[in-house]
DNA sequence: TTGAAAGCGGTACCAG
DNA sequence: CTGGTACCGCTTTCAA
């Protein structure tokens, strides 16, 4: 069971007589062939087994009908179901995928970016690492069509599709303080993140609406890899802060800091408020239950309906698409 | 910012003078070319910012540099975990990976090894669907290195490398004995599935051991998808069987049932045990805890690893690899 | 409606 | 050490 020998048009030019030309386009159903012939030759193929090789036809044509997305971390189920839903909105574009994990690195996301760029891909969809600007510079000078998600510049002029996360922050805080809550904590992503920026400015514009002050202090910047948030509540207690409630980044970390507060039987914690971002119990069904923040809009299709106006050329300028969120109750 | 032109091999060549075959190995740290022709073309390479086209070395080499990997659902964070792990296996090996979802249909897969061996990959890792055996007989028609993961087939010969699912079952029923339960429900995947069967064996062959008979109408077995635990333990309630403990398909699926329990607050029912597969806490720290079967060896390295093999030409026979597994306690 | 021929951008092989 | 040349399998273009 070595490795076989692959049918090439070839093959099915010498088993029918017409040459390579005719069964190219025949089995594209080209309508310059002639019915008879397309399905004669259409059978044919199928009885030898031809499948094709995209490596040529990629070559020729300079077309892969693949996009490739590059991500932080798969195996976080948010983006996870991101690809997910990405890979179906493409397959019926006809489109397949290839998948890049960042694990949040600016230096593999930029052999991603060559990896695919050298796939010869027609697309990328980037959730960019964001450290700095330059892997967007170098994927412009490629002149890949690409597409941000979930994360944009605000001083560079790409297409972005990404969250309204600063309506995000607001409904998070907001949610908290209008159940009493005056000391909310906040363990969110970096900075350079725009939605790190972005949600904690929504944490601030609610508390400034509520009339609430901002305790400095109550503000932990963590980074969004797994163990980090623990780590910051873990902090947080050892300071013996006074916090009622917390707005997580995301339910991974809110799962994780109820997990670290369950841990260490701080019992006043027990019962403490918690917000989290991106409804993954829409996903998937868990048994621990509190509000979170998600996206109204269907981001994968969108996405993917952008970028293929990009590969299509039906697209000029860039823009910045953000998408509508709501808080999701228990 | 339209379709920029790539740099070529040719482009290389005009600036420096050298053909365009010297600078292929050139690039290439070919020893056949002088240390110092090797700087000057890289230099060059890099000032042009050239690429490369795995297009056409693809088709002139016959090889991509690239493995699939087709699995059910990506969204679900056990396979998540599971193709991170792959994917830095294979970039180890100086491999990438595309990644194709099956949706748990035959029909899909399918379509995802097609796509695959039209790509040229050089090998493909399939979590199989298992509902017949008519895509692994493609895979050897195509004559493809390829690998099985997670699931095999007890009458074919190839290579696979999965869980001692016996033992797994064993484990989790005989746990729940230990604890003194004689009622213990099984909710499992579907018989045609290597592990949906094996795991109900080892789940009979503890209640033997122990000396607790098996209530038939205690095993479900039930799709592996999103909803389907929760219907499954649904019916039971309704039809008000009386268990005390559960032994569930996957970790996914305990949470569902966990869910679905809570949420019909059937008070005695509330403190149930159960056991679940896959250990999925190692990788996300959830805060709701329960024994969880989990493999100790390094199943995606391990996987890598064979497929690695088989690419270049290094093993032969077929074979299936058992890993073997413990009980994680709370 | 079909055929002939020229590439796409590399790599393999042999010659010098 | 470097150059020449064929060729991978398909698509494109032009001719018949």
């Amino acid at each position: 069971m070595g490795p076989k020998k692959r049918v090439t048009l070839k093959d099915i030019a010498e088993k029918t007589g017409y040459t390579i030309n005719t069964i190219s386009r025949a089995l594209k159903d080209k309508n310059d062939i002639s019915l008879k012939t397309r399905k004669h030759i259409r059978e044919m193929a199928k009885e030898l087994g031809y499948v094709g090789d995209s490596a040529a036809s990629a070559l020729r044509s300079g077309k892969t009908k693949t996009i490739a997305v590059i991500v932080g971390d798969i195996s976080n189920p948010f983006f996870g179901s991101q690809v997910r839903d990405i890979e179906l909105a493409a397959r019926e574009n006809g489109y397949t995928i290839i998948i890049y994990n960042t694990g949040e690195q600016t230096e593999w996301e930029k052999r991603a970016i060559l990896s695919a760029y050298s796939r010869r891909v027609d697309g990328i969809i980037l959730c960019p690492v964001q450290e700095n600007k330059d892997n967007i510079l170098l994927l412009q000078k490629l002149g890949v069509p690409f597409i941000l998600a979930g994360r944009y510049f605000k001083d560079m002029e790409t297409d972005a599709i990404v969250w309204n996360d600063i309506k995000a922050g607001e409904l998070a805080a907001s949610h908290l303080a209008g159940l009493g809550h005056v000391n909310i904590l906040y363990i969110g992503g970096p900075l350079y993140i725009s939605s790190g920026t972005d949600r904690l400015r929504g944490f601030r514009n609610a508390h400034r609406e509520k009339g609430i002050p901002v305790n400095e202090n109550m503000i932990r910047i963590t980074n969004i890899t797994a163990g980090a948030s623990g780590e910051a509540i873990l902090q947080v207690l050892r300071e013996g802060l006074p916090f009622t409630a917390v707005v997580a980044f995301s339910d991974l970390m809110a799962y994780e800091i109820l997990y670290t507060l369950e841990n260490h039987a701080y019992d006043r914690y027990t019962h403490i408020s918690i917000v989290g971002f991106d409804d993954i119990r829409e996903k998937i069904l868990f048994p621990v239950n509190f509000p979170s923040i998600r996206c109204i809009e269907d981001e994968a299709e969108t996405c993917v309906d952008i970028l293929m106006q990009k590969i299509h050329g039906r697209k000029n300028s860039p823009s910045v698409r953000f998408l509508d969120v709501e808080l999701r109750l228990p």
